[in-house]
RNA sequence: GCCGGCGUAGCUCAGUGGUAGAGCAACUGAUUCGUAAUCAGUAGGUCAACGGUUCAAAUCCGUUCGUCGGCUCCA
């Protein structure tokens, strides 16, 4: 079971490196604040492998800049000045840090209980922190200034604008070198970098940003994901033969009114594209605007989301208390205006298409729904091997119906996951979606940022705009309950975060070239024509490797495009009617002599999905 | 959208005011070779775009676009 728990237990190390982080990061602020006079102090927490300060100040950082901070960090560590706890009472707070025109400090003093506000103070420098720190500036050694970047002061973009430096800060050289050395090694498995290396994707500039073209490779693997999931959802492969979804094909562009009815345009209109007709245009009905209204936006909307369009087709004839649940799945593209800086490779876009389904039930039903779908999800991901985060996201300030129907929401998928991850999953308050709760599955890439892969949402806001209704066992209508769940997400994040997975190497089922044979020499090229012709026949993905090259070349070649198998034929080859096979993994396969074991050995592999990793 | 970095050939990069370069990839030819790069040749660029400064701009300035790292937001 991948699911991975989120603790909150540090070990002695990681309490070690907290504090020496933690230093830094009191240390940076004392550098940057030395360079640049004047510079005011926001937060400066230590995180994963490093640390931050944010700073309030008209000042940009330039790579230089940054070289001069650590350069004068070196400067001031050597005087190993002491870290000294200061207790301090409130006003005493408010006062000293009002005084030294620290504003932002004063306005976090004031959120603090008194009698438990602490200085720390190291040499000149003093700074408003709980601790704990190391002893003296002396122990931070082996750190090294990233980069920085721009933030808002508690996370609000209404709030000031802040200049946030990021450092690393470690033990000893030689870890401090492995993290520089393993930021390297994650960038050669960047899916970025290995969607064009492989031929997979392309992003073309023309096009528009974010918006993902799959070239054949990466079309070849994308279909092979979706027959996968198509055969998965009408079969309840995933353990579950009762749990089976229908499938339904809805249009991209819906009427405005439709978007309207869903609430999207009041809630989600930043996100959307408008579509216009040249008449709408011409006859100046675009543009004019009003705040909760469709005017002004044209007939048509491109669609964010597959859900107002399942609705309609639920409400397509009067439902009985015996059609439910109603299980309606669509592979379904989508298209949001996602913020510029957001975008991310295959990872964030603006068109991408997600397994998207929507459960309706009764009251009665949700849990096991739920718990289905919760198979599901840990199904596709333990297929790949993937480790995962299980979180809970509750009612936030932004939502939507009765206390009781969160309650009674939340509680159902508590007792689910209470079920299925005892003590795995973790809670995030306040992050659900505002029309109900939901469960988020959580997968990091290459460089342990975290994205949401599934997601399992608990809605009774639509059913209630779109009136829908079934009619229960005592001939009353009633108003199902509505489950909106995509497994993979989407294609396009999932294809993302299995190519960094994988670095490019990927399981056997889903390679674009799964086989490569190689001619030694020009002689062999007709016998090499006839190896992959019966690999071929065998329902294999071949291809000959014809060119003029030596051995050596050939094989470098299909190892660096991650050819699964390369099958060498020489002159002894062609002689005994054999074949001599390298595989990715293991190298030189001694005992696969003729293509029917090879057949034999891919097929296996291919039937049992089977998901190896390269060993480091 | 905000803050900062970057944009030279398909890819990786050199070129800091005076005639656009290299390696790999591609193509052509030679080579016919036994497990990670054979040799030679050819072709390929309005130096992201637009505007400005200058006798002269890849180079300096401005704007826009794209991209990278964050912030915010999200599948």
């Amino acid at each position: 079971m991948p699911i991975v728990a989120k603790t909150n237990v540090r070990s002695e190390r990681d309490e070690r490196l907290y504090r020496i982080r933690h230093s830094a990061a009191h240390l940076m602020a004392e550098a940057v604040q030395a360079l640049f006079p004047g510079t005011k102090l926001a937060f400066g927490p230590p995180i994963d492998d490093g640390f931050y300060y944010d700073f309030d100040t008209e000042q940009t950082f330039n790579e230089d800049d940054l070289k001069a901070i650590e350069k004068k960090m070196e400067e001031l560590r050597k005087k190993k000045a002491e870290f000294v706890c200061i207790p301090v009472s409130k006003a005493e707070a408010l006062k000293r840090f009002t005084e030294m025109g620290e504003k932002l400090k004063a306005e976090h003093v004031e959120t603090l209980e008194d009698g438990k506000i602490t200085l720390y103070q190291d040499g000149d420098f003093i700074d408003l922190c709980a601790g704990p720190h190391v002893e003296n500036t002396g122990e931070i050694k082996h750190f090294k200034i990233m980069h920085s970047s721009g933030s808002y002061w508690r996370g609000d973009e209404k709030r000031e604008r802040l200049q946030r430096i990021y450092g690393t800060a470690w033990e000893s050289r030689d870890e401090l070198k492995a993290y520089l050395k393993r930021l390297e090694e994650a960038k050669k498995r960047d899916h970025r970098v290995l969607g064009r290396e492989l031929s997979l994707v392309d992003f073309p500039e023309l096009a528009g940003p974010g918006l993902p073209f799959y070239l054949p490779k990466g079309a070849h693997i994308l279909q092979e994901l979706k027959n996968w999931m198509w055969k998965l959802h009408e079969q309840g492969g995933y353990g579950h033969l009762d749990k089976v979804y229908q499938p339904l094909n809805t249009p991209h562009i819906l009427k405005t009114d439709a978007w309207h009815t869903s609430g999207h345009l009041e809630n989600y209109r930043d996100a959307m594209f408008m579509v216009y007709s040249l008449d709408e245009l011409e006859s100046g009905m675009i543009g004019g605007d009003n705040e909760s209204g469709k005017e002004g936006l044209g007939n048509y909307g491109l669609k964010p989301m597959n859900c107002p369009g399942h609705v309609m087709l639920y409400n397509v004839g009067t439902k009985s208390y015996r059609d439910m649940p109603v299980r309606f799945f669509e592979f379904g593209t989508v298209y949001r205006y996602e913020r510029a800086g957001v975008l991310h490779g295959l990872l964030r876009v603006r068109s991408f298409t997600q397994d998207d389904a929507h459960i309706f039930c009764t009251p009665e039903q949700y849990e096991a729904e739920i718990e289905g779908v919760f198979d599901f999800c840990c199904h596709i991901w333990d297929t790949f091997g993937f480790d995962y985060h299980v979180a809970l996201k509750t009612r936030g300030e932004k939502s939507m119906g009765s206390d009781a129907v969160w309650e009674m929401a939340e509680a159902g998928l508590r007792r689910v996951l209470e079920r299925r991850a005892p003590g795995k999953y973790y809670v995030e308050e306040g992050d659900a979606a505002f029309y109900g709760p939901k469960i988020d599955f959580v997968v990091s890439d290459s460089l342990g940022r975290n994205w949401q892969g599934s997601t399992i949402q608990l809605d009774f806001n639509l059913p209630e705009r779109f009136g829908m209704e079934y009619v229960d066992d005592h001939g009353e209508r009633q108003r199902p309950v509505m489950i909106h769940r995509a497994i993979l997400g989407s294609f396009e994040r999932f294809f993302g975060l299995l190519i960094e997975e994988f670095g490019g190497a990927f399981p056997l089922w889903l390679a674009p070239e799964q086989v490569r044979v190689l001619p030694i020499t020009d002689d062999q090229n007709e016998y090499a024509q006839q190896v992959c012709a019966e690999l071929k026949h065998a329902g294999l993905l071949a291809t000959v490797d014809d060119t003029s090259e030596k051995l050596g070349k050939k094989i470098r070649s299909g190892k660096t495009q991650k050819i699964p198998y390369l099958v060498v034929v020489g002159a002894q080859e062609m002689e005994s009617n054999t074949i001599t096979v390298e595989s990715y993994f293991d190298g030189k396969l001694e005992d696969i002599r003729t293509v029917n074991t090879l057949e034999a050995r891919m097929r296996l592999e291919i039937d049992n999905m089977v998901a190896r990793r390269r060993e480091e």
